[in-house]
DNA sequence: TCTCTCACTTC
DNA sequence: TGAAGTGAGAG
C-alpha cells in the first residue's frame, strides 16, 4: 500500500502497480485530528472502469470542457464523522510520453509536451463532515476536461515547496487541462480542513485507481472505446444501435431504400408495373412529408454495404465465440481483439492489422457502427427491427410486406427523400444521362446519382445480395480468429502501456501499406462507389436546424423552383428541401441555381418545369395528399407540363400560359399565397 | 489532429 | 422548456 502511494509520487510507473481500491493516505502533515480517522476510499463502477481501462480508456477533450466518462466516482469510510473534509481531485500525467494511436494500439510516440497548468478540482460539497461524505457516493462527474489553455477558471493557490502532494500554485476550477495524446491518472485526495483557503497546510491523503489511467484525445481513436461510451453514457442513447436513435433511423431509412430499390428491380425485369413503382416513390415522399427527417449519408451507403456488414457480422460471430465473449454482458456490442494474444508472428499481425476498420477512411471503407452488432446482439436488442433486416438490409426480395411495414414507421423515423430521389435517378439511368429532361448536370450527376445508395454502380447493386463466395477481404472489417484462451479480466490489463497488439481496436489506417485501394474490394469496385467517398446529405432535411451544411451538398444537386425566400411557409416546407435542395430557412440559392420558372414558352419553364414533371418526385408530390395546396398546384403546373405536351405546345398553349400566369402570381404576391396556405 | 456544427439525449 | 452533454461527421 504505501509503496503504491509511493508510486504516485515518485514517478513509478503506475501500470507497475497492481490492481488497488484501498489505499493507505500519503501525509504531507502531521494531522490536527481530535479524532483519528481511517479513511478507505472505494471506487465506484470499477467494473466499468475496468471495461474501458482494459481497452485503453480515452476522454475526449474539448475547447469547452468534456466531462470524464466513465465518471469518477467514490465510497468514502473511515472518515471522523465529526470532523470536516475537503475532497477534491486532480489529474495527472501518467508518464512523460505522448501517444499515437496506431494499428489499432496506442504507441508511444515520443516525449510528451510541456505541462499544462495545474489544476485541481475542489468537490462543491467541500467541506462538509465525513458523516456526510460518508453517506454518500462521491462524484466529480462536473469536472471538465479541456485543452483549452487560455480557460480561466477558479482560483490559485499557492503549496508550500515541501508539500508532499503539491508543490507550487495549483488553480481551482472546474476544467482541468490537459494534453491531448497524453496518458493520465486521476487521483482522489482527502483533506480534513474546514476552510480550502487552509489546503496548502493540511494532510492529504491520496488515492490512485490505476484503472481510472486514461488518454486524453481530442477525438476519439478506438472505435471500442467509443462503442462503450455509446453504449454505457446515457446521453450518448442516440447513437446506440437498440432504440429509436439517430443509429436506428438511419438503418431505417436504409432498409426502407433497399426495399424500394427491390420494387425497382422488380419493375426493370418485367415483374412490376409502372404504377407500382411510382406507388413506392409516393410511399416514400409522403413520408418526406412527415416532420424530421433524419439526416442521412454515408450510413446508408455503410449499411447497403454487405460487404461491410457481412463481414462485421462475421467478425463479430467470431468474437463473439471467442474468449472475451465471457466479457460481453453489458457491452455485447462492442468489439474486442483481446482474444488475440499471439501477436507475434506476421502472419498474426496481418489479421490484426485486417481486423482494424478504417476510421478516417471509414467514411468510406469503415463499416457502420450499425452493423456492429454481433448476431446475438442484433437478435436480442433489435427494437424497431427484425434481425433478419439488420443483418442483411439488402437481401434480395423485400416483399411489399416489408415496404407496409416501413411505411407504417413514424413519420419522424420515415424515409422518404431517399426514395424519392431514388426513383427519380434510376428511372432515368438507363437512360443515359437524363436527356431530354431538363435536368442540371449538377443535378444528375450530384442529385440523383452521387448522393443516393440506390444509384450505385451497377456493381454496387449487387451489394443488396453479396456473391456466396464473397470473402471478407484480408484487409477488410473482419475480425481474426481466435487466438487464445479467455482473458481474466483483470490479468490481462495491459500494464505498461501501450496495448498488446490487437488490444483495443481500429483506428482509421489511412494510407496503411497494408491496405489495398478501394477498388479492390468487392462491391465496391470500379466506378460506382466513387460517388460516396464524398457522401451527399441527402436534401429532404425538413425540419433540421441544419439549412446550412447539412442541405450545403445539395447544392449542387437541383434546379429549384424560383420560389422567393419568403415562400417557405410551413406545409410547403416539407416540399421545399426537394424542390430548393439547398435552401434551408434564409438561405439564398446561388443564383446558377435558381432556373426561371416562368420564362418564355417551351424554354426554361418547360425544361425545368418539365424535368420536375417527369421526375418520380414530382409525381410523389403531385401525389402526396399531404402537401398543401400551393405545393399541389406548383406540382399538379409540372406534371401537366410535361415534355410530352411541349412537343405539343400549340394544342397546350392555353394551358401553359394560365400556368405561367399562375406562377407569375405567384412570385408576385408570396405573401397572399402565404396566408392562403393551411 | 483539431474544431465546429449537428441531431440527439438527459436532466 | 431549455440548458447541457453526447458522438458523428465535415472541414
Amino acid at each position: 500500500m504505501d509503496q503504491l502511494v509511493g508510486a504516485a509520487e515518485t514517478g513509478i510507473p503506475f501500470s507497475s502497480l497492481g490492481p488497488q481500491a484501498h489505499l493507505r493516505p500519503l501525509k504531507t502533515m502531521e494531522p490536527e485530528e481530535e479524532v483519528e480517522d481511517d479513511p478507505k476510499v472505494h471506487l465506484e463502477a470499477k467494473e466499468l472502469w475496468d471495461q474501458f481501462h482494459k481497452r485503453g480508456t480515452e476522454m475526449v477533450i474539448t475547447k469547452s470542457g468534456r466531462r470524464m466518462f466513465p465518471p469518477f466516482k467514490v465510497r468514502c469510510s473511515g472518515l471522523d464523522k465529526k470532523a470536516k473534509y475537503i475532497l477534491l481531485m486532480d489529474i495527472i500525467a501518467a508518464d512523460d510520453c505522448r501517444y499515437k494511436f496506431h494499428n489499432s494500439r496506442w504507441m508511444v510516440a515520443g516525449k510528451a509536451d510541456p505541462e499544462m497548468p495545474k489544476r485541481m478540482y475542489i468537490h462543491p460539497d467541500s467541506p462538509a463532515t465525513g458523516e456526510q461524505w460518508m453517506s454518500k457516493v462521491v462524484t466529480f462527474h462536473k469536472l471538465k476536461l479541456t485543452n483549452n489553455i487560455s480557460d480561466k477558471h477558479g482560483f490559485t493557490l499557492a503549496f508550500p515547496s515541501d508539500h508532499a502532494t503539491w508543490q507550487g500554485n495549483y488553480s481551482f476550477g472546474t476544467q482541468t487541462i490537459l494534453n491531448s495524446m497524453h496518458k493520465y491518472q486521476p487521483r482522489f485526495h482527502i483533506v480534513r480542513a474546514n476552510d480550502i483557503l487552509k489546503l496548502p497546510y493540511s494532510t492529504f491523503r491520496t488515492y490512485l485507481f490505476p484503472e481510472t489511467e486514461f488518454i486524453a484525445v481530442t477525438a476519439y481513436q478506438n472505435d471500442k472505446i467509443t462503442q462503450l461510451k455509446i453504449d454505457n453514457n446515457p446521453f450518448a442513447k442516440g447513437f446506440r444501435d437498440t432504440g429509436n436513435g439517430r443509429r436506428e433511423k438511419r438503418k431505417q431509412l436504409t432498409l426502407q431504400s433497399m426495399r424500394v430499390f427491390d420494387e425497382r428491380h422488380k419493375k426493370e425485369n418485367g415483374t412490376s408495373d409502372e404504377s407500382s413503382s411510382e406507388q413506392a416513390a409516393f410511399n416514400c415522399f409522403a413520408q418526406a412529408s412527415s416532420p424530421a427527417v433524419s439526416t442521412v449519408g454515408t450510413s446508408n451507403l455503410k449499411d447497403l454495404c454487405p460487404s461491410e456488414g457481412e463481414s462485421d457480422a462475421e467478425a463479430e460471430s467470431k468474437e463473439e465465440h471467442g474468449p472475451e465473449a465471457c466479457d460481453a454482458a453489458k457491452i455485447s456490442t462492442t468489439t474486442s481483439e483481446e482474444p488475440c494474444r499471439d501477436k507475434g508472428s506476421p502472419a498474426v499481425k496481418a489479421h490484426l492489422f485486417a481486423a482494424e476498420r478504417p476510421r478516417d477512411s471509414g467514411r468510406l471503407d469503415k463499416a457502420s457502427p450499425d452493423s456492429r452488432h454481433s448476431p446475438a446482439t442484433i437478435s436480442s436488442s433489435t427494437r424497431g427491427l427484425g434481425a433478419e433486416e439488420r443483418r442483411s438490409p439488402g437481401r434480395e426480395g423485400a416483399a411489399p410486406a416489408k415496404v407496409e411495414e416501413a411505411r407504417a414507421l413514424p413519420g419522424k423515423e420515415a424515409f422518404a427523400p431517399l426514395t424519392v430521389q431514388s426513383d427519380a435517378a434510376a428511372a432515368h439511368l438507363a437512360q443515359g444521362p437524363l436527356p431530354g429532361l431538363g435536368f442540371a448536370p449538377g443535378l444528375a450527376g450530384q442529385q440523383f446519382f452521387n448522393g443516393h445508395p440506390l444509384f450505385l454502380h451497377p456493381s454496387q447493386f449487387a451489394m443488396g445480395a453479396p456473391s456466396p463466395a464473397w470473402q471478407p477481404p484480408a484487409w477488410g472489417p473482419s475480425w481474426p480468429p481466435c487466438l487464445g484462451p479467455p482473458l481474466a479480466s483483470r490479468a490481462w490489463i495491459p500494464r505498461p502501456w501501450p496495448l498488446p497488439r490487437g488490444a483495443g481496436t481500429v483506428r482509421g489506417v489511412r494510407g496503411h501499406p497494408a491496405l489495398p485501394p478501394p477498388a479492390a474490394r468487392p462491391g465496391l469496385s470500379g466506378p460506382g462507389h466513387v460517388p460516396f467517398r464524398k457522401p451527399v446529405p441527402l436534401p429532404l432535411h425538413v425540419h433540421g436546424r441544419s439549412g446550412g451544411r447539412l442541405l450545403c451538398g445539395s447544392l449542387q444537386l437541383g434546379a429549384p423552383p424560383p420560389l422567393p425566400q419568403s415562400e417557405h411557409h410551413a406545409p410547403t416546407a416539407a416540399l421545399q428541401p426537394l424542390l430548393h435542395p439547398g435552401a434551408g430557412p434564409g438561405r439564398q440559392q446561388p443564383a446558377h441555381h435558381r432556373p426561371a420558372l416562368h420564362g418564355g414558352g417551351c424554354g426554361a419553364l418547360d425544361g425545368k418545369v418539365a424535368a420536375l414533371a417527369a421526375s418520380p418526385a414530382s409525381v410523389a408530390v403531385d401525389s402526396g395528399s399531404e402537401l398543401n395546396s400551393r405545393s399541389s398546384t406548383l406540382s399538379s403546373s409540372s406534371v401537366s407540363l410535361s415534355p410530352k405536351l411541349c412537343a405539343e405546345k400549340e394544342a397546350a398553349t392555353s394551358e401553359l400560359q394560365s400556368i405561367q400566369r399562375l406562377v407569375s402570381g405567384l412570385e408576385a404576391k408570396p405573401d397572399r399565397s402565404r396566408s392562403a396556405s393551411p
